[in-house]
DNA sequence: TGTTTTTTGTTCATGCTTGAACTAACTTTG
DNA sequence: CAAAGTTAGTTCAAGCATGAACAAAAAACA
């Protein structure tokens, strides 16, 4: 056993895990500013995206596609609603579920910040080629896995 | 031009960093609640690290190597000192700037919290082999370095 | 020297996220 | 059918991060 423990700035995954960190954290920023002129936060459209890909989902499932918890989707919904880009309709068979859907108008805005997100994605990533990105893509999802079972 | 444009989840680097954010995401709920045990807040636990490598460092600095505003620090400042683990100390030329130190105590406790988190680190990325893991870590210093110009 | 300008740290109001407690509705079980 | 348990959504208080406005100190400049 090591009198003095070796230190994380001399493991390479731990760097690398800083570097991670600090990027997500820098495109968070940098996708915030971009989507201001749309009138949309970033939770916001993490929610249309969800609602276009799995319409007439239910709070609960939305909460958990999210990994967020369900009283957030309760405080951030009315704020989409009122802009009038998402739906709540009740369910026919069980009262206590509310199915989410998107507007057309919900859509429409939706398709011009996919439109601002990718384009910074892009131009992000435009140093890495397809295949290192897919490799780094297959290695994060290794690493939900590894976290998934919790 | 596309009628339809072409949707994120068919884009590589988008799905690239979907798996980046998700994979983040999760890290930081499997240290947060890690760290738990050792009553540090991830939060902290980065000022300590900050602290460890730049002693006397004034706040301003701290803040701008952690990417958070300068109140943050503030705010944050208390709670570790209360419990004995960072000094706050006058500069002797400008009277307006506090130096910051660790305290024998906060490089202790330093240290146990680093063993939690290199080890969570080392178990999350088994799976990726260093030459992966360097490559990964060398992609997002890009990113990084493509953003940092405001 | 005296007057701006800049810098450091603090305060405060705002917004986001969380988890616990709660209500209403459905399901299971006896 | 009735009681107990589970699930969906809401409310509320708390913690954290942010940016704007501010006070004090230092630097720049005339």
């Amino acid at each position: 056993m090591n009198k003095k423990q070796e230190l994380p700035w001399d493991n390479p995954r731990f760097r690398t895990w800083v570097a991670v960190a600090r990027a997500e954290k820098a495109i968070v920023r940098a996708l915030g500013k971009a989507l201001e002129p749309l009138g949309l936060k970033i939770a916001q459209l993490d929610m249309l995206m969800n609602l276009y890909r799995h319409p007439g989902q239910s709070q609960h499932d939305l909460a958990r596609r999210l990994l967020v918890g369900r009283s957030n989707i309760t405080m951030l919904l009315p704020q989409l609603e009122t802009q009038g880009l998402v739906r709540r309709e009740n369910d026919a068979k069980d009262r206590r579920i509310l199915r989410l859907y998107l507007t057309p108008d919900g859509e429409e805005r939706l398709m011009e910040a996919l439109a601002v997100y990718t384009e910074l994605i892009d131009r992000v990533m435009a140093q890495s080629t397809p295949e290192q990105c897919e490799a780094m893509g297959e290695q994060m999802r290794k690493i939900s896995e590894t976290l998934a079972q919790d």
